[in-house]
DNA sequence: AGCACGCCGACT
DNA sequence: GTCGGCGTGCTC
């Protein structure tokens, strides 16, 4: 009896492996095997009775660790799409998905952790500890919970031990494996349109992909608690994904307190130990709901009945190393095996989506109205062309902020480039200082007196002198974050101004201190990127600026209009969520822009409409499929050497074979020089998928044999979102 | 990916 | 004379 076993190489093939004579043992299970003069952990994908290898050379299986599969027939299934469909290494997708303790041949058994639950009798601790006491409050409301859950509440081990030690709480071991699930009613009724809503998705209850497109605040969370209430009351499991930063504490206590029964969240900030369990209880069924960010998509909860995407739109869910998977397509698919349904949730849907939901591939379902705030209001766009600008901000922006922070209310300024300057210039002679690795501008850190290259990690102190011609002069060009805050500061010091971006929050829950003081009111003046357009409330927020978005409207990314429109729809949706109206400024040298005026007064889907009709004239995704063939060597020429051979390979001989698919792009990578290595990419593309997949692993196998293309670093990323990475 | 083998430069 | 640099090649 022989077995094929994946291992982590990277490479497309599978090893043969002997069975000592008389044992067997399932697909699925992991075996420890020889393998040069290592021993690996490999999954086993294949049994059978003859080998093609060699006999003399093939080497018996040292040990099989498991006794039950690790992956069921279906998910092995999915897993061997996973692998065809990406064009990866068989290791990344049967052996790197696992968590890492399963991947070094740990046992499948579940670490010891306490489930908590609140004393018989007790009363709550009182005085000065304050989270003591909100932690035993939330321990009443939801009943016995697993140590892990309470610490993604946002409690410290500390916290509940000393609660533990003043014998308010005690663990009850009898309840790690309860499956049990208890299900609260709901505090909110539902609007018409969240009724018609939820009886559309429960009409259908196989396969089927649902776009729920709702506006922020439309109450989607509401309807997601529904579905999920009907399929957990089926004994099924139920998988939520959301982007990398989506997860609070107080989402997930919305989930834990309708929800009584066990879960696993599952992020990047777990340990060894925290993700192998959260992993098992999910494999096990002990978790009934499952809640992730991207790479939850593959954990083998054998019961699913849903899987809910929340901001299916946001580029977190694409992996962008390794398996370049997109977990949102993962995902579907992965609702397709298992034959239940997916609902996509966004307010903004990806172009690809929506085309999706234009051909009927997808039920579209729309929540219009606000459950509980007033609709987001309408940008205002400012001129800001001949205008003078004060770090950024021209002076009617400025008298804006000043009125609404007077009336005592909280102000957003969003600017989405961090550090103090993007560049540094010499103003004799012009010189820029680049980074050596990446030939990228630095930019100037003045806090931390450094310049960093965003774009690989080099760091170094900033220059004294020009590099070309010796002068002094060296001054700081374009504003960042860490300068507007600088000015800010200045500008309005009663207001408290607040920094939130990557800098500023480096630590772990320094954004979660940080938003609570917001929340509190101890800041009036919030500055921010990204990080603070995505799903935090601020009920006293009123006033929106947003500095820039200009470069988005003439950029070289054909996605920069779409992830503009989407971030500014995010952005407004922060401000007037309560009772109070909001007001949102944008400063833009091109008022007249038909994107940004398509998007402010017809919306969204207008404007996405339009870009969708711009994509199909100009043959782009998702109106044609993408792949990316990605070179990368030390040697420039080398790189662009074999990327002409590769490309002559194609069209010589894959080419003709496969109809429409075509070379769209041979070039060199848009950061061509990046961490000391040259980079070249050849975009192959087609009208069909089937056809796509099929030339590119034809031309894999041609690949993997051209001892040319050994000579390069390669790899593909399928439907790319840029062409960086 | 590891880990060997292998063939050339600076060191106790 | 050896230690060690990383180019090439192989692993069931």
């Amino acid at each position: 009896m022989f077995v094929q076993v994946a291992l982590a190489l990277p490479l497309r093939r599978l090893f043969d492996y002997r069975l000592p004579d008389g044992q067997s043992c399932q697909i699925g299970v992991r075996v420890e095997v020889p393998f040069g003069r290592q021993k690996l952990v490999g999954l086993v994908v294949n049994t059978k009775l003859e080998s093609d290898y060699p006999a003399n050379k093939i080497k018996p299986v040292i040990q099989v660790l498991d006794s039950r599969p690790i992956y069921n027939q279906q998910m092995l299934k999915t897993l061997a799409w996973l692998q065809q469909y990406y064009l990866c290494p068989m290791g990344e997708v049967y052996v790197n998905l696992l968590p890492k303790k399963l991947k070094n041949g740990a046992p499948t058994e579940l670490l010891e952790e306490p489930i908590w639950q609140v004393v018989a009798g007790a009363k709550a601790p009182e005085g000065r500890a304050y989270k003591q006491q909100a932690l035993f409050h939330l321990l009443k409301k939801l009943g016995p919970t697993a140590q892990s859950l309470l610490k993604e509440d946002g409690f410290s081990s500390a916290q509940i031990k000393q609660l533990a030690d003043k014998q308010l709480i005690e663990e009850n071991t009898d309840l790690l494996t309860n499956k049990q699930v208890e299900i609260q009613p709901s505090e909110h009724g539902l609007t018409d349109e969240q009724q018609q809503v939820i009886t559309n998705i429960q009409s259908k209850n196989n396969f089927a992909v649902h776009l729920l497109q709702g506006v922020t605040g439309s109450g989607k969370t509401e309807v997601y608690m529904r579905l999920m209430a009907d399929v957990l009351a089926q004994n099924k499991q139920v998988l939520i994904l959301v982007p990398e930063i989506g997860l609070t504490p107080q989402t997930l206590q919305r989930f834990q307190q309708r929800f009584h029964c066990q879960m696993s969240v599952l992020h990047s900030e777990l340990n060894d130990s925290e993700r192998h369990n959260a992993w098992l209880k999910a494999w096990l069924g002990i978790s009934r709901i499952i809640i992730g960010t991207r790479s939850a998509v593959m954990v083998p909860a054998a019961e699913l009945g849903l899987i809910v995407l929340d901001e299916e739109h946001d580029a977190s869910y694409k992996q962008q190393d390794g398996l370049r998977y997109n977990a949102r397509d993962v995902a579907i698919k992965r609702a397709a095996d298992q034959n239940c349904p997916i609902v996509l949730g966004s307010a903004t849907p990806s172009l690809e989506s929506l085309a999706n939901a234009q051909a009927g591939k997808f039920n579209w379902l729309h929540l219009h109205k606000r459950a509980t705030a007033k609709l987001p209001p309408k940008p205002q766009l400012i001129d800001i062309k001949h205008q003078p600008l004060q770090s950024g901000l021209a002076y009617t922006v400025v008298q804006l902020m000043e009125k609404h922070l007077a009336a005592g209310q909280q102000v957003l300024v969003f600017l989405n480039r961090r550090g103090y300057s993007p560049a540094l210039i010499c103003h004799e002679c012009g010189w820029v200082a680049e980074c050596e690795r990446c030939d990228k501008h630095l930019t100037y850190h003045r806090n931390i007196q450094q310049v960093n290259c965003h774009h690989c990690g080099y760091y170094a102190k900033p220059p004294a002198q020009c590099a070309e011609c010796g002068s002094s002069q060296i001054v700081d060009w374009g504003i960042g974050t860490e300068q507007l805050e600088e000015w800010l500061q200045q500008r309005f010091l009663d207001a408290n101004p607040v920094r939130i971006d990557r800098d500023s929050v480096r630590r772990k829950g320094e954004l979660e201190a940080k938003l609570n003081a917001i929340q509190a009111g101890e800041h009036k003046l919030l500055i921010g990127t990204q990080m603070l357009a995505k799903g935090h409330h601020f009920p006293q927020l009123t006033l929106t600026v947003i500095v820039n978005l200009d470069n988005a409207l003439y950029s070289t990314d054909f996605r920069a209009a779409e992830k503009m429109a989407q971030l500014l729809v995010q952005v407004a949706g922060r401000a007037g969520r309560a009772e109070k109206t909001g007001q949102v400024v944008v400063q833009t040298h091109f008022p007249n822009h038909n994107y940004l005026n398509t998007l402010i007064e017809k919306g969204y889907t207008e404007l996405a409409q339009l870009l969708l009709k711009e994509r199909a004239d100009s043959q782009l995704p998702p109106y044609q499929y993408w792949c990316i063939l990605r070179m990368e060597a030390q040697n420039q020429q080398l790189v662009e050497q074999v990327s002409q051979q590769i490309d002559s390979l194609f069209s010589e001989q894959i080419c003709r074979h496969y109809q429409g698919v075509e070379v769209f792009a041979n070039m060199p990578a848009p950061q061509e020089k990046r961490a000391g290595k040259y980079r070249q990419i050849i975009i192959f593309s087609a009208k069909q998928r089937s056809m796509l997949n099929a030339a590119m692993n034809q031309l894999t196998a041609s690949l993997e044999q051209n001892d040319f293309a050994q000579k390069v670093r390669w790899l593909f990323d399928v439907d790319p979102l840029d062409l960086n990475g």
